[in-house]
DNA sequence: CGCTCATCTTACTCCCGCGTAAGTTGAGTG
DNA sequence: CACTCAACTTACGCGGGAGTAAGATGAGCG
């Protein structure tokens, strides 16, 4: 929990990009920990072993230094999911495939998806727009894919793709947080036959009541 | 948006019940549109039209006039869960009124469902947890009924409730936010549908690959 | 009318944490 | 071996906001 990640013997110079990276790494591990009003940048600099100007010199604040992080890991999450639903052209599977990124994406990189998901930074602009971004970005790419094989309006589709997207997120956090109640694959199979009950074959259930 | 919801005539007393009520009023006017840290203190006390030592006689600290109105909507949302879920014994209903309940839940009170939703304290335990456990007491009260038609293990309701709390949550704060583009009961059918079509007749179709 | 006590105000203190000015060290180069 | 320049340090300024004395004010009551 306070393992110094990677503060080799304080002291050590490096080269500007090496140091870079150790920061960002340092800075993670930091924000992720604490959220970034508990975070201060005197713990990031000390994580890093080093003083907190070397910070500075670079990235311009605080507040830059998050963005970053928060950029870097929604552009990970987004590829997740572009990839698994270009893995197959089988409904079925691309469902599969797409909760896999999810759960993966959480389980993944020092819980960086807390970052992404659970910012406490979220009444600032630029942070609120760049998780919504990122969230309306996946459920588009589900989008166009519900849209191609139903003839719902567009405007539905998008809803029922925000809706399965708030799943997947949803039980993905959830089953991180309660590691051992079920093991990965059988909670990822078990919400993917869920969604896929859900949506599939939705033109022949149409407005009528179901059941 | 700065509207002083109800400042009355700056220099008015107050019996201690009144003000304290007015008092939550202001603060949580203040936490939804700030979120807990970018409120300050002095705002909220001006927004009652009263000064700050007034709020620290009626609460001894920011951080429990914030945990007082996290508690009190929590409340409201379970309960409205429960109502939802008791006004009726057809499943098919039961769903759709469980999700009305969380768009209810979403378009109410000032959008205090920020500070249970999008609270940026979470990083808080006392907050974290009153958080989950208001999460978990909705899922837990739809697992039962899960439970009661299906052959599935208590682990796997669990995450299908927690699942399907997660998709009201999020497709609710989505509607919102995007209020226009489709209408409230619109909406609520959409997912709902979405819901009922995942989850009816789960034991029809076991670990086989349905479709 | 003057006493009392809860209600409310002004005007601070104090801490915490971001960001910086100014100075130090040491690796590579001519 | 002196010179240079980037990498790094210590030590501080400073703002913002939580919380707090200490005093004013006014409604009700005897």
């Amino acid at each position: 929990m306070t393992a110094p990640s990677d503060a080799r013997a304080r002291g050590t110079r490096l080269p500007r990009v090496r140091r870079r990276r150790q920061l960002l790494a340092a800075a993670q591990e930091v924000f992720v920990a604490r959220g970034y009003h508990a975070a201060a940048m005197d713990e990031i600099a000390d994580r890093a072993g080093v003083s907190k100007p070397v910070l500075y010199q670079h990235f311009p604040g605080k507040l830059e230094l998050y963005l970053a992080l928060l950029e870097e890991h929604s552009e990970v999450l987004v590829e997740k999911q572009r990839e698994a639903l270009e893995s197959t052209h089988d409904n079925r599977q691309r469902v599969t495939a797409s909760f896999q990124a999810y759960f993966d994406f959480v389980a993944g990189d020092g819980e960086a998806f807390r970052l992404v998901f659970e910012s406490d930074l979220r009444n600032l602009p630029a942070v609120r727009e760049k998780s919504e971004h990122t969230f309306q970005r996946c459920a588009e790419l589900i989008g166009e894919v519900i849209r191609q094989d139903t003839s719902i309006s567009d405007e539905e589709a998008h809803l029922l793709s925000i809706a399965l997207v708030g799943m997947a997120e949803t039980s993905a956090r959830y089953w991180l947080n309660n590691h051992g109640s079920v093991p990965k694959d059988a909670a990822e199979q078990l919400v993917a036959r869920l969604a896929w009950r859900g949506i599939s074959g939705w033109d022949l259930t149409r407005s009528d009541e179901d059941d």
